[in-house]
RNA sequence: GGGCGCGUAGCUCAGUGGGAGAGCGCUCGCCUCACACGCGAGAGGUCGCUGGUUCGAACCCAGCCGCGCCCACCA
């Protein structure tokens, strides 16, 4: 080490993240580390394949809680010496991305349609080419150890080819399909939106009774609505065929209040007999039930609000040109005028909102591309079933199968401009269809123009062909050789049937295998209140500013720790808990660093305390990795922190102090040896200060980020170390503790004997204890330790302490009695537990009587 | 309307059949030559309620009370 570095290590005596992250990052980039060379097999090689962000977007909580995550096993498979690839790259979110340009061009003073669709989509590549990397940059501040030299995006040149690839079969296998078919309109994008997109909210309206006369008769049917503005487009009344109130008027027909529309009165399964009269009004153009019951029926269909929110001509004069709202008073109004008003009463009911704009959702009619799911579902289906595609934890994968068997079909198109254009072209004259991956050149019947499909495709449609069209599918790469399938995949569950579902399906049909083998299903991390993180309520934190405050490290170890299977809040002390461990390791390697011997190549234990360090640092990597492997971070936060703090630090360090400053070659080397194991233990949780501290470690011969991660050594586990320390460790306490009890000052030395075998040494160091001294009757005995006179002592307390430990030994003695008097308890209870209860009974007597002396 | 989950120390959360745990906070004592972002010692819990199963229940079963999430086309 130069004198430079090793003044540095002297005098910090606090570790600070940020000089260090921003150093170490480069270096790792720099080595070359986080890109793999497209060799081996994929069986052998480790990949992921990172959800691809929005490009809009900056990072958020979700994103560094996964991003830990993934970065956890994705550092320990590649310092496992596997082949490892962790693909970067972003997803060109058509709604959101288009609205925030839209935005952009609204505060210029200009607009999408004023500068047309091609302008529009330049300024949208424009605007992605000066801010869609920001997130990517964030990422770098968490440690991320993407592949950073192949960063992919859902709209690049490959990826284009991908989708056009994908719509062309399925449409060749008949999946794709175009049809007139109700579909969420969102009036705010001016889009449809598939049903996953839909949010439902509880709103409250006003339930309308409105009365439709019969035709030719004195009766009148009435029916209820929330919505009488639809009642323009009804083109039926149903009743329920068992209803025996109406039975009589089917076949018969109503006339259609303002309208005068001759309605059909039809019978319908749909209808519940129990609802208001028993009679629906029937809106097949703008209700996907009635929608239904239309199909059914052969009824009309007609549209009388536009893809605008407006009421259109169909309408009538006198509401054309009203938005929906207003012409649902005008409606009510005209209704009380004609006395065809029966009720109006408050109802509470759920209505579909976009989850995109916030508008509230218009079921409309309209031609769109849809793909049937069927066919692709089944093997998606089987593979979960059958756990080729395991999902974590196992709850999911009945959420997952349920929805899967209800598949309905996607409704892929999308009226925006920025996305994969749909790869259809039409030519007008002659009504030709043409799908293809490259643009046709002319009409191959007529020798005409061709014109391509104004629509895009959902932006989940690319996302779908995520793990292979990044590796380089439809070609055959090697890329997809050595890294299809990826090894997991960790997500929220809020994406599980909008992505998971789709990519699992799309993978098995196109790139012949399933995407992925592990699917884990993490926590949502809450606001600290409880409420969701979200922007608009302003209850979002910023992991950025988590990161400038307590480091990457910290907030890493910090969501690791919180994580759970369930959802939890944001907890600042499990950061702060982070940032302490940080420095802990810090400072515990200087005290190593600066005071061990020569260097050495393998521990060589001397003492018990040296065995029992070692077995529990193997019982630590053994426990840790296992539970890194099944998923469970927190817990592998939590023990490697207990191990590193409690056993290393606390005890084994404050053991060894005199030995480490004799200079000791024994215990130098077995220092520097779980020094070692332990900092790449904790490299894939924490990079950062693990990888800094290495740099200082006489054995390191290459960054941590691609060291050997520890693999458990059994031959070191010790049973009979960890019991004898592990009793005089107690012994330690529980001498402690008495000192404290009575008060001993904290810098005295108190006098002793101990009757039986003398203690290992640092139990009387560590509580401040002189055995072997001689003379007078024991004030107290802890264990085998008879503790004499002092003139610090107050004698008081000594005898109050006495008598309370006697008091709980002889609540613990009949409780043990109580148990064991039990004829049932001994008859039908384990030997073992009875056992055990008999020695404890045992010990407690012994004790009891010692005191008694 | 279905489904899933939660209710454990002041706070945030672990703990799935044999004597209630962690971190933070709190109390007391320590600037002990790695770290005061530290060290040592403590206090603090009818494990939501009621029944049941069991020798034994925070844990299994039933019901109830609170809270959350997901799915669903009831006007």
């Amino acid at each position: 080490m130069s004198d430079e570095r090793l003044q540095k290590l002297e005098e910090t005596t606090r570790y600070e993240p940020g000089e260090v992250e921003r150093r170490l990052f480069a270096e790792w980039i720099e080595g070359g580390y986080f890109h793999p060379e497209p060799e081996g097999t994929a069986a052998e090689n480790y990949s992921v394949a990172i959800p691809p962000p929005n490009v809009t977007g900056a990072l958020h909580m979700g994103h560094a809680l996964n991003g830990s995550m993934q970065d956890a096993l994705v550092r320990m498979n590649r310092m496992r010496g596997r082949n490892t690839l962790w693909t970067l790259g972003t997803d060109h979110a058509g709604i959101a991305t288009q609205a925030v340009v839209e935005k952009m061009l609204a505060r210029e003073g200009t607009s999408r349609t004023e500068l047309g669709r091609e302008a529009f989509v330049e300024r949208v590549w424009e605007w992605k080419e000066e801010y869609g990397s920001r997130i990517v940059e964030q990422y770098k501040r968490l440690g991320a150890s993407l592949d950073y030299e192949n960063e992919r995006f859902t709209l690049d040149e490959g990826y284009v080819k991908a989708v056009h690839r994908v719509f062309k079969q399925l449409y060749d296998k008949g999946y794709i399909y175009r049809d007139n078919y109700m579909v969420n309109w969102d009036p705010g994008s001016h889009s449809a939106i598939s049903d996953l997109e839909v949010v439902n909210r509880e709103v409250e309206d006003t339930l309308y009774s409105i009365d439709y006369p019969v035709e030719g008769s004195d009766r009148v049917l009435t029916v209820a609505t929330v919505r009488p503005e639809t009642m323009l487009a009804d083109t039926a009344v149903a009743v329920n065929p068992d209803d025996e109130r109406h039975a009589d008027l089917v076949g018969q027909h109503c006339i259609l209040p303002l309208v005068g529309r001759r309605l059909p009165i039809i019978a319908d399964e749909h209808v519940d007999p129990e609802f208001g009269t028993g009679a629906l009004k029937v809106t097949p153009g703008h209700d996907l039930n009635d929608f239904e019951i239309g199909r059914r029926h052969g009824l009309e269909e007609i549209g009388v609000i536009g893809p605008d929110g407006r009421m259109n001509e169909a309408a009538g004069e006198r509401f054309a040109g009203l938005s929906a709202a207003e012409a649902g008073e005008a409606v009510v109004a005209a209704l009380r005028d004609e006395g065809g008003l029966r009720a109006e009463e408050p109802y509470t009911h759920s209505v579909p909102f976009s989850e995109r704009s916030g508008a509230r959702i218009e079921p409309l009619i309209s031609l769109q591309w849809f793909c049937r799911m069927d066919e692709l579902a089944a093997p998606a289906i089987e593979v979960v079933e059958r756990d080729e595609v395991r999902i974590t934890p196992p709850q999911w994968k009945r959420v997952y199968l349920d929805w899967m068997r209800e598949i309905r079909p996607w409704c892929v198109s999308r009226q925006l401009w920025w996305g994969h254009r749909i790869p259809v072209w039409y030519c007008d004259p002659c009504e030709e269809t043409y799908v293809a991956e490259q643009t046709p050149e002319r009409c191959g019947a007529c020798g005409g123009e061709l014109r391509q499909e104004e629509d895009v495709l959902d932006t989940w449609f690319s996302s779908a062909l995520w793990p292979f069209a990044t590796l380089g599918w439809p070609e055959d790469t090697a890329e997809l050789r050595a890294f299809y399938p990826t090894s997991f995949l960790t997500t929220a569950r809020e994406i599980l049937f909008l992505w998971v579902a789709r990519m699992i399906m799309t993978g098995i049909e196109f790139a012949g295998d399933v995407p992925f083998r592990d699917v884990y299903v993490h926590s949502v991390i809450q606001a600290r209140d409880g409420r969701r993180m979200s922007k608009s309520l302003g209850t979002g934190i910023d992991p950025l500013e988590e990161i400038d405050k307590h480091g990457a490290d910290a907030l890493r170890f910090g969501l690791l720790a919180m994580s759970s299977t369930q959802d939890v809040r944001f907890s600042d002390a499990k950061v702060q808990q982070g940032a302490d461990l940080a420095n802990k390791l810090w400072n515990a390697s200087r005290l190593i660093l600066l005071n061990v011997a020569a260097v050495e190549a393998a521990p060589r234990p001397r003492g018990v305390e040296d065995r029992w360090l070692l077995s529990r640092l193997e019982a630590t990597i053994a426990s840790v990795t296992a539970k890194l492997e099944e998923y469970d971070f927190a817990h592998a936060a939590a023990e490697a922190y207990a191990f590193f703090w409690s056993e290393l630090c606390d005890w084994y360090l404050e053991i060894v102090k005199p030995r480490l400053y004799e200079g000791e070659a024994e215990v130098s080397a077995t220092l520097l040896y779980a020094l070692e194991r332990i900092l790449a233990l904790l490299h894939p949780m924490m990079p950062f200060v693990t990888e800094e501290i290495w740099s200082y470690h006489p054995a390191r011969r290459g960054h941590l980020a691609v060291h050997p991660f520890p693999e458990p050594d059994g031959s070191r586990r010790d049973a009979e170390a960890e019991a004898e320390v592990g009793e005089a460790i107690e012994l330690t306490r529980r001498l402690r503790a008495w000192r404290d009890l009575v008060e001993a000052p904290a810098a005295s030395v108190l006098p002793a004997r101990v009757e039986g075998i003398e203690p290992r040494e640092f139990v009387g160091r560590l509580a401040r204890f002189e055995f072997g001294q001689d003379g007078g009757d024991p004030v107290a005995a802890v264990g085998p330790v008879k503790i004499l006179a002092g003139a610090e002592i107050d004698a008081g307390a000594v005898a109050g302490r006495l008598e309370a430990r006697r008091e709980e030994l002889r609540a613990e003695v009949k409780r043990a009695e109580g148990k064991l008097g039990n004829e049932k308890f001994v008859d039908r209870a384990p030997p073992e537990v009875v056992a055990e209860e008999r020695q404890k009974l045992e010990r407690y007597r012994a004790e009891l009587e010692e005191l008694s002396e």
